[in-house]
DNA sequence: CACGTCACTGTTTTT
DNA sequence: CAGTGACGTG
């Protein structure tokens, strides 16, 4: 059986898989086969006694984690399989914290905060101390923090470290104190980051010896894939699992480094072998992906490049053609080109959309790709950008699980203490927020008994304050007991946010509604696995937050559909893939590299590698493009073409074989702004009437969810089929449970009641169909003839009743 | 308190 | 361009 394994590897790859004596490093070439010889390992390691669950992999992304299961499933069968310890860092070492961090004193029921959430306390915490907000920008402070965090620095550590002077020098001395808060606040919402996942688990083990030797004893052979990209946090927790017992292999390619952004380093793996006194180096250096002209030209590229492990990838595979180089005028010209040679190969070799894929260092310039493909049916997908737990409706949903798993939540009782509106605004929230700091409790015990905390507000507040905290007591007094689909069900309904999402009917609110099915049918199928693979009868909505704060879209598993379609994705997001026909686009200095890595050699070095990276996903043809003319931030900017092509030897490379198309004008010039559709006025063209309701999150994309044919909001094709099924099945909200839920309030004070017919200054004729709050704050909701459906706060509204 | 409007501004990659 | 914050109005 072992030989049968085995048999599959050539030399170089068997020598890795099978050495076991001790610590190990396989630097493996580009499309060398890493994947292949950390399976087969791993299988090596199952046949020769080791039991699943005592064999850790560190992968990079939760795709890859999956991807590698199910091929080690293939070869010693799924039971096995599902038994080893696989997954991310983040993933792997959040579920130890969710055992162990009582002794480090944090509750088991701890929230991850998301980037997002990250930045929005850092902001609050900037702004409370009343730093000038240009100066103390939220994200280079939580980049600083970040950074710290990665290099194991405590906010106490930092505080007394060489960072301070840096931070003196760029005019930023209270970003120790910030770090310092920050960390306080995390602690009093009992709450990490995701640096802290990796920070507290290496305090943990680090402090706690019996805790670090079970773990020990537990994961008696450790790999880690992907190494080159692993920070000082993450080695130094692989360094204490493994320092004992030296079982670990590490794999990875310093030419692929590129995460240093996210404090990645390098030296880890180009110091390997000084960490690990008697590590064995491997090297696997043939690659099978690429042509020779493919593989020889990146050589030639990242020749370029002073820090590196020597070595030399080559290729036996055919010659192949030359990389192509074109230069556009512009970057619809560019996306022009790049549209009509997929079609001329695709037309000419009998291959499918999903054999080509775009390549850029933004995200942002999928965009002029997009429209191309477009106008000229091209399907495609694009990866990456805003994922679909970080679409507003799935936050503010995830919010308030977050808050009733969790109540000292505080980014999540920010976003959702008004939301759906309940009357409780700033004013009253940054009350709460003072008197919260003040006695150094969280938001929600402050808000939950306002008078012990000396709260002051109107009695109106204090009743809202105890509508919703007791609203959300309810939920938790459950959380045990009520499984999570049923409770999400529950939650949605009963927050408002089904009314608030439900009611209305523009397109904007549909593709919103329908995001919420995705998700409650993703949270169905998520409980329906979890029983399947029998982890305990019930399922609980905790179980369904440990997991969604560490996924991302890239994550999830794309069906065949995929294979019709061009992909278009960052490079970053590229890293381990392949594809047959490669492009390569936005090749202009300003952007690659990109103007924030100019600064020293070191990141210079990473953009080069990056396009390193780039160029080995390619098999078949690789082509380079830039544009003169590029439209971003609103104008047109001019462009040279990126000083990396010079680096890349000119035998290797062809300049301006594709053909300009004929015709058209590829030039987005001054004046018309609207190339020829139609002569609507502008405002009409994209009607946005909420649009302010819905903006502000993140990363939000520019095309709300694309629902087009050609390209599916990122969530859909998975989704598609348990879509159908969960609609079936969900009985979704219907229109009598969003009647009883908006039932009116009959208020006698004004004399208004729903069925009235009024005649507003602004809006005109409309028909009143809700009415709720009392008093001063009575607020009415309008259906207006020809204004849409309008709330209106009747002590302001200018109006007056018609019938 | 909620919402709409306006002016300003930042520009990278992601677990 | 598109997101964000400040400000005014109902």
């Amino acid at each position: 059986m072992n030989e049968d394994i085995l048999g599959q590897l050539n030399d170089s790859q068997r020598e890795a898989a099978v050495y076991c004596d001790g610590a190990e490093l396989v630097i493996a070439g580009a499309g060398s086969g890493k994947t292949r010889v950390l399976t087969y390992k791993i299988a090596y390691l199952l046949q020769s006694g080791y039991r699943p669950w005592n064999i850790l992999a560190l992968t990079f992304t939760n795709k890859a984690a999956t991807e590698m299961k199910e091929r080690i499933s293939n070869l010693v069968g799924h039971d096995k399989a599902r038994l080893l310890s696989m997954g991310t860092f983040h993933s792997i070492f959040s579920r130890i914290l969710r055992t162990e961090v009582s002794h480090i004193g944090y509750d088991h029921n701890f929230t991850i905060y998301d980037q997002g959430d990250s930045r929005s306390l850092i902001k609050t915490i900037i702004k409370e101390m009343g730093l000038d907000e240009k100066q103390y920008n939220s994200s280079s402070v939580a980049d600083r923090i970040s950074l710290a965090k990665n290099n194991l620095l405590t906010a106490h550590d930092y505080s007394s470290s060489i960072h301070v002077r840096e931070d003196v020098e760029r005019k930023v001395p209270a970003v120790k104190d910030v770090y310092m808060r920050y960390a306080e606040r995390c602690r009093q919402a009992n709450a990490m980051d995701f640096d802290d996942l990796l920070l507290n688990t290496y305090l943990l083990f680090a402090r706690h010896e019996d805790v670090r030797q079970k773990y020990v004893d537990r994961f008696r052979y450790v790999l880690v894939d992907e190494y080159q990209d692993t920070n000082y946090a993450q080695q130094a927790i692989v360094m204490q699992l493994t320092r004992d017992h030296q079982r670990i292999c590490a794999v990875g390619d310093d030419a692929q480094s590129i995460y240093g952004f996210r404090g990645a380093n390098i030296d880890n793996i180009l110091n390997f072998t000084k960490a690990y006194d008697n590590a064995k180096l491997f090297k696997l250096e043939q690659n099978y992906r690429s042509t020779q002209m493919i593989v020889q030209a990146a050589n030639s590229l990242i020749r370029h490049n002073a820090r590196q492990i020597p070595k030399n990838v080559f290729s036996d595979n055919e010659r192949g053609e030359k990389v192509v180089f074109k230069q556009a005028y512009s970057d619809r010209e560019e996306a022009a080109i790049v549209c009509k040679e997929i079609k001329r190969i695709k037309s000419r070799e009998k291959c499918g959309f999903g054999d080509f894929a775009i390549l850029y260092r933004t995200n942002s310039q999928s965009r002029s790709i997009e429209e191309e493909f477009r106008k000229s049916n091209v399907p495609y997908r694009v990866f990456g950008g805003l994922s679909f737990y970080q679409r507003k409706e799935i936050k503010d949903i995830i919010a308030y699980f977050r808050l009733v798993a969790n109540p000292n939540d505080e980014e999540a009782f920010r976003r959702i203490i008004n939301y759906p509106s309940r009357g409780i605004g700033d004013t009253t929230l940054s009350k709460i927020a003072t008197t919260a700091n003040k006695h150094a409790l969280s938001l929600w015990t402050v808000a939950s008994q306002p008078l012990v905390f000396g709260l002051e507000a109107n009695r109106g507040t204090y009743a809202k304050l105890e509508a919703f905290c007791s609203m959300i007591s309810a939920w938790q007094a459950v959380m045990q007991s009520v499984d999570a689909y049923q409770l999400g069900q529950d939650i949605i309904k009963g927050s408002g946010i089904s009314k608030e999402i439900y009611e209305k009917r523009e397109p904007e609110d549909l593709a919103r509604q329908e995001n919420v099915y995705e998700f409650l049918a993703g949270l169905q199928d998520f409980v329906e696995s979890r029983r399947e693979e029998g982890d305990g009868e019930h399922v609980y909505l905790s179980d369904f937050l440990q997991e969604v704060a560490l996924l991302t879209d890239l994550d999830s598993d794309s069906d065949g559909d995929d294979k019709e379609r061009v992909a278009l994705m960052t490079i970053h997001s590229a890293k381990g893939l392949e594809f047959p026909n490669v492009f390569i686009v936005g090749l202009e200095e300003n952007i690659f590299p990109s103007p924030m890595s100019c600064s020293s050699l070191r990141e210079l070095e990473e953009e080069r590698r990056l396009l390193y990276v780039a160029m080995t996903r390619a098999e078949k043809r690789c082509f380079l493009t830039c544009a003169q003319n590029r439209f971003r931030y609103g104008r047109v900017e001019y462009g040279t073409p990126s000083r990396f092509l010079q680096d890349i030897s000119p035998e290797y490379l062809k300049k301006d074989e594709i053909s300009t198309p004929a015709s058209p004008a590829y030039y987005r010039g001054g004046g018309q702004a609207d190339g020829g559709y139609g002569s609507k006025p502008k405002w009409m063209q994209n009607p946005r009437p909420v649009a302010s309701q819905f903006k502000a999150d993140p990363k939000p994309r520019a095309v709300p969810p694309r629902r087009e044919e050609n390209a599916p909001s990122p969530f859909s094709e998975e989704f598609e089929k348990r879509l159908k099924v969960a609609k079936l099945r969900l009985k979704p909200v219907t229109k009598a449970e969003i009647d009883e839920l908006t039932a009116p309030t009959v208020s006698e004070d004004v004399g208004i009641s729903v069925g009235n017919v009024i005649e507003h200054q602004r809006f005109g004729i409309g028909t009143v169909i809700q009415l709720e709050g009392r008093g001063e704050n009575l607020k009415a909701t309008v259906q207006f003839t020809n204004s849409g459906t309008k709330q209106l706060l009747l002590k302001f509204a200018r109006y007056k009743i018609v019938k």
